[in-house]
DNA sequence: ATGAAAGCGCTAACAG
DNA sequence: CTGTTAGCGCTTTCAT
């Protein structure tokens, strides 16, 4: 009750007390102000300011009203990509009253278990989240038992759950078409040793459009994994530039996983003295704000981050409805041409 | 009770009958399972799978217990800077348990106001707030109603309040000495036009070398003020460019706000054609991830980002325990020397 | 227009 | 070892 300070917050009797009305007229003034005396108003609402009463959430929670908090499950919320995304949940909720709890998992999935048992627990409104692993069961027990969830970044594949999401294979396709468009027939595919859906699917647009070109991926291209969690992606890349350095013959192209990969590899390329975009071009994937002010500036491909989350939100909000409908929102990524790439040397 | 899907949590009450025991049973099996009998452990544990119950946050603390929930209020959580401190804060309360509650006030009073009042509702455990004005009236009141508060890049100034930060004077006085001992006397300082007490207090710093320096800050230092909020800080630096090169005599040196800034300013001045750090020094602040990879890699101080939150989280987390005593937590900022700085053209 | 009363799901004495 | 009981602070009929 008392919390160390020896403070407590003021109940609604002890207003009722201080104003000389009942609990339930102190009740009346806040929920429909309308419907009470405008001089019992008056005192009534001087008392609360002269206690500085706080309405008590949980209290008004147990009594069914729902929760404005919601739950935002993600990989990493220092990744840039997340931080916006989560930007965009954020904002949509503020207009609804609601706030985000948002939860890094770091790839592992004991973490995202433990923080989906504490949401559940703290019975939000329901749970954003862009899973780690393929398997839905638990985020479909969660839907069943009472507490909505939408998917971020996994395609809804029929499940009884809302989804958004980008088109990966695409984004994974027009890079690629961009670089074989450039001539370049050995490229190196730079992902990580534990890799989420959106990484493979991306991949696997990349296979998609050497194939379309009558090209073998098998030939073309080189996958290489950087381990992802420690160190940090940026220092795994620059390492990893020794790896794409040694492969024979000579890589002429690298796609990364994401912009801070490419951030890395060109940071390591230059201390190599290997010329981008002359030697071997370099793309990357989100567009985060840093990709344009890059030396050379970065071709990427870009995501509505922002939009992603505001629409993850907006479903969300969406199944307090009696006519909600579980349903898919899919975005499509764009390539963003910049200097990073250009022909091989000799095409 | 049911949600618009028909669904409602079965509570404990449902637990015990399935279980065939009373509810402080239950409550004793969740809580201090040592003293139930092994036999009735097996029984209740076996209805609350069967039943995925899951305990009600809310309803144990109507009961007294503390919430989990911590609340993070800052300037934008898109922000790497914030995003890393959050990340600190995130890990520091995961080892407690505790979840945050991530809230940006994009430097709009309202929107902190809005925030503060909604978390002191949801009756959380405290509050880490990075505020945007000077006046910490609001802050001591939720303190003394019983939510504790931590103050982030503000300092204590004597407030009954724990505080963390980084010496912002120092900070702005590395810059600043570094440049002048390059032999700059002409030095743009890059803020905002609406400024935390970071900034300001940084270009407080910057001054006081020069006066050391037995300068006088008037003559040396030109201040500029970039629009804040929209545009996005990456482009309002690169328009700021052109005001930048209207200065005359020419500046020979530009210190910005953060490495944001930095960036859209190297970029402005690629643009045209000014080159760094021969025709025009330039220096960030905060260290973010991006600043090594840029070209040329950037000059700029360091902040313990990830440690400011750990750090802050520390205090909070603290403010249970009945002997805690507000304190302050002040971190050192680093001078980090790379590429974007040198002498100006003609010393 | 106001008040009395029931009860949301849980914990913590206390009794047996 | 297990059950009974009394609320925590609030919303919401239903009387008055």
């Amino acid at each position: 009750m008392a919390n160390d300070a020896g403070v407590r917050r003021s109940s609604m009797r002890e207003v009722a007390r201080a104003a000389g009305v009942s609990v339930s007229t102190v009740a009346n003034v806040l929920s429909r102000p309308a419907i009470v005396a405008p001089e019992t108003r008056r005192r009534v609402e001087q008392a609360i300011r002269h206690m500085g009463y706080v309405r008590h959430g949980p209290a008004r929670q147990l009594r069914g009203l729902p929760s404005p908090i919601v739950g935002s499950v993600i990989l990493d919320l220092a990744n840039p990509f997340f931080a916006e995304l989560n930007r965009g949940i954020e904002d949509r909720l503020a207009e609804a009253g609601c706030l985000v709890l948002a939860c890094s998992t770091d790839l592992q999935p004991a973490k995202e278990r433990q923080v989906l048992d504490l949401l559940e627990e703290q019975a939000v409104r329901g749970v954003i989240i862009a899973p780690i692993g393929p398997d839905p069961a638990v985020l479909l027990e969660m839907s069943r038992r009472g507490t909505p969830v939408v998917l971020v970044d996994r395609p809804r594949d029929g499940l009884d759950l809302c989804a958004v999401g980008v088109d990966d294979v695409l984004g994974g396709r027009l890079a690629a078409e961009h670089l074989l468009s450039l001539g370049h027939r050995r490229i190196v595919y730079l992902g990580g040793t534990f890799e989420t859906g959106t990484v493979i699917r991306r991949r696997e647009g990349v296979r998609q459009a050497m194939r379309a070109a009558g090209l073998d991926p098998d030939d073309l291209l080189i996958d290489l994994r950087l381990p992802i969690h420690p160190p940090p992606l940026v220092e795994a890349a620059a390492a990893g530039v020794q790896q794409i350095l040694a492969e024979r013959p000579l890589p002429t192209a690298v796609l990364c996983l994401n912009d801070t990969a490419a951030l890395g590899v060109l940071h390591g390329l230059g201390v190599a003295g290997v010329k981008v975009p002359q030697d071997i071009s370099v793309v990357g994937y989100d567009n985060l704000a840093f990709a344009a002010g890059l030396a050379p500036a970065l071709t990427t491909v870009n995501q509505p981050k922002y939009q992603l989350g505001r629409a993850a939100a907006d479903l969300l909000l969406d199944e307090a409805r009696p006519d909600h409908a579980h349903r898919e929102i899919r975005f499509r990524p764009s390539l963003v041409i910049r200097a990073s790439t250009a022909p091989p040397r000799r095409a």
